[in-house]
DNA sequence: TAGTGGTCTAGACCACGGC
DNA sequence: CCGTGGTCTAGACCACTAA
């Protein structure tokens, strides 16, 4: 809920402090569903901060979810603090963890070969590049959920093969390694199982998962990983929000990839 | 594609301007995907407004999936602009016409009747409220998609009970009477057809469809819909951007409600 | 009318990246 | 080292809401 950028050892800004706070205030419940938050001027001065630095502070609240504004009145509580941050969204080890399950992951196969088109553009390749597939079973409390198709280019693939076979979380050990997420763009829709996803997850080829696709970059840009994750149904669903201020989700005709 | 708050006909903001500006050129293709934009000096000079105005145009276009940053270096170009603005993404009818398609609609019921418990808590809604439910078949060219089943508070509700029963788009008809949608809270999972289901979409009982569940508010914070729409598969994906810096993409443990 | 958030300015200092 | 974006300040004016 309004952290820092990831794990990072700095000093959090001013900002995020007071979007911090209030975030935790709305949490528990200290201006109602639906209640006011103070005036910008008065959370200025019980900070002794400016009034951007409050308005900074609350536009991150704002693209969060939490809070709606408009001209002329304070602004409104709407949401509750995501239980998620984004650490958690990217990483499924760390989003078991603060679930309470016991998140476990078995590789099935790596191997290293020659991007196909798809993959190129997505990590931004050229042509001839080499890169590192990862598939993994991944599991809750023992129980399989979740088939992974992770896509490296070769200069992370190569953190990644060094790693202990055990290693549960590969996001993590790439933090670790200096290799961070900033952002990542990610498809959502329905496909079906085939004999490997169906094998591995214990379901019958043809049943129906919850897919997500996802391209992740570090700060400066650059593809870090072309990710396709299959879901069994009843095991995840995937919450957003968007606003008319920034509008972070979108719907488009069905795939073809 | 970095458009302005919903509809109304107010002058833009400059640092709008600037965003769909350079929101245009990315597309374009004038900086290249991964290519660097100016610095915001040079834009401050160019538009002849501030730093702090650019900045804001930034964020924008940052919120949006566009541009990534870090201190140290110039922005870099990370995405192409959403062919989808907030409106389309809220109005089957709007999205449909934007992709080409003729967008269609039948209605099956209309009712008013007491809020069940998840009604009220998802609308904000006294034990006892009455609210509307409308249920409506949707179509692409014809061809059964999705259903549509929407709840409103009664004050919403009335409007829409007296449009013309040939209304393809009950979200314009809603902004046209002053209704407007900021926000939206999304929950995108699997579900299974039921009989009403199958018989309308055209599938078996039992058969998988994509769910995407929302919960709106205007520009108060009061919500004003309440809908769950299920699509046959192969004809939509859900995309979202999701950053450090924001976060509005969430996964959550499978659903109850 | 008084209070509030939305927009914008013109500065300042700092942390980081790349040369 | 210099250029860059990140953070913060202290003002200003306006548009809108609610009393």
């Amino acid at each position: 809920m309004t952290d820092g950028p990831a794990g990072t050892g700095k000093p959090p800004a001013m900002y995020r402090k007071v979007a911090a706070d209030l975030g935790r205030e709305i949490g528990e419940g200290r201006y109602g569903s639906g209640g006011r938050l103070p005036a910008e001027g008065e959370l200025a001065e019980r900070y002794g901060v400016s009034r951007g630095t409050i308005r900074q502070a609350m536009a991150l609240l704002r693209t969060e979810g939490l809070i709606a504004s408009r001209r002329g009145t304070r602004r409104v509580v709407i949401g509750s603090p995501r239980p998620q941050s984004f650490g958690e969204l990217l990483s499924f080890t760390r989003w078991a963890r603060s679930t309470g399950e016991e998140p476990g992951a078995r590789i099935v196969t790596v191997e290293t070969r020659p991007a196909d088109p798809t993959e190129r553009d997505q990590l931004h390749l050229p042509a001839g590049s080499e890169i590192y597939e990862v598939r993994r079973l991944r599991t809750l409390s023992g129980r399989p959920v979740m088939i992974e198709r992770t896509v490296y280019p070769s200069a992370v693939g190569e953190l990644i093969a060094e790693l202990p076979p055990d290693t549960v979380s590969h996001t993590v050990a790439l933090e670790e390694s200096g290799v961070l997420i900033a952002d990542a763009q990610h498809t959502i829709d329905l496909c079906r199982a085939d004999e490997e996803d169906a094998r591995l997850l214990g379901c019958r080829p043809g049943d129906p998962l919850l897919r997500e696709r996802r391209c992740s970059t570090d700060p400066a840009g650059t593809p870090v990983e072309w990710s396709e994750d299959r879901y069994l149904p009843e095991t995840v669903a995937f919450t957003v929000h968007s606003s008319a201020a920034s509008g972070s989700l979108a719907r488009r005709p069905a795939d073809d990839a």
